[in-house]
DNA sequence: TATTGTTATACTCTATAACTATA
DNA sequence: TATAGTTATAGAGTATAACAATA
């Protein structure tokens, strides 16, 4: 089977749609819980690597040290985060997750585990959709000179 | 072969990153020509659907006529597009591409054919690939309700 | 001197509500 | 009375630059 430019455009056109609809999926869900993408991402990392400083969190994230100020802000008032004081560098503040930032990080996995249900579990040729999602995945990377 | 909860996670990471990746790769592309997600996105409709009102605009795009309001403003400040006085109804307006917009627009479709390309020319199994994904959109589609 | 985080400022995208001109 | 678009206002996310405290 040949495969036209016409047939991997509207393979693309597909991708992007999905694309899409997975940043309104999860900023539908997210918003349920008073979080957005920004600050979801930023819990997420927390939640995985621990009590971070906001310097760290800039370079994970990769948005600038102000805006991760903003972020944790929000976060504080709403009662996902605390700063703590850094133990040994009286300039940085240690960010940690809260009860509640803990708990939102556990409904997060949840919600993973039903969306990738969702997404694959019915879907026949799993194998060949994985394999061919990491070549897309690596010309990106490549692309965009990771 | 049996597919686990643990490759179906792994699987929609990937599918996350490609997502954030692509989104990297527009905001770049656009962001050499002067434009951004959501003006493009905008000057994309009025160049499939011809010179168009902001109410139809608003529609399109799912976002309030305030919006398009601020949209069209900065558009027209650079010169991507201009006002025109809709021809039987006062109230409205219409807005339509300049050359410098329909320039764009031709940059986009090659830009586009290119990145169809670059993600596909080489996969090996297009077919089953291009299946999978039809699914997923088509799960994502029932689950938010479309 | 260099680094961490904040204050000051500004831009884009987004929304709702009130208003003007027109239908 | 309803519709098209704007003014007024607000909030989130993003950025750079200047600055204070500390390393």
């Amino acid at each position: 089977m040949v495969k036209s430019l016409h047939d991997m455009e509207s393979t693309l056109d597909r991708l992007l749609a999905v694309s899409l609809l997975l940043n309104e999926d999860a900023t539908q869900s997210l918003a349920k819980e008073g979080l957005s993408i920004p600050r979801a991402q930023l819990l997420w990392h927390i939640h995985h690597q621990g009590p971070s400083t906001q310097r760290a969190l800039a370079e994970a994230m990769r948005v600038s040290p102000r805006n991760i100020t903003g972020l944790v802000d929000g976060l504080a008032a709403a009662g996902f985060v605390t700063r703590e004081p850094h133990p040994t560098d009286r300039r940085a503040t240690l960010v940690s997750l809260t009860e509640r930032g803990t708990a939102s990080m556990a409904q997060m996995t949840r919600d993973h585990q039903g969306l990738a249900r969702l997404l694959f579990e019915q879907l026949d040729d799993f194998e060949a959709f994985a394999a061919g999602l990491t070549h897309v995945l690596n010309q990106l990377n490549e692309a965009l000179g990771r």
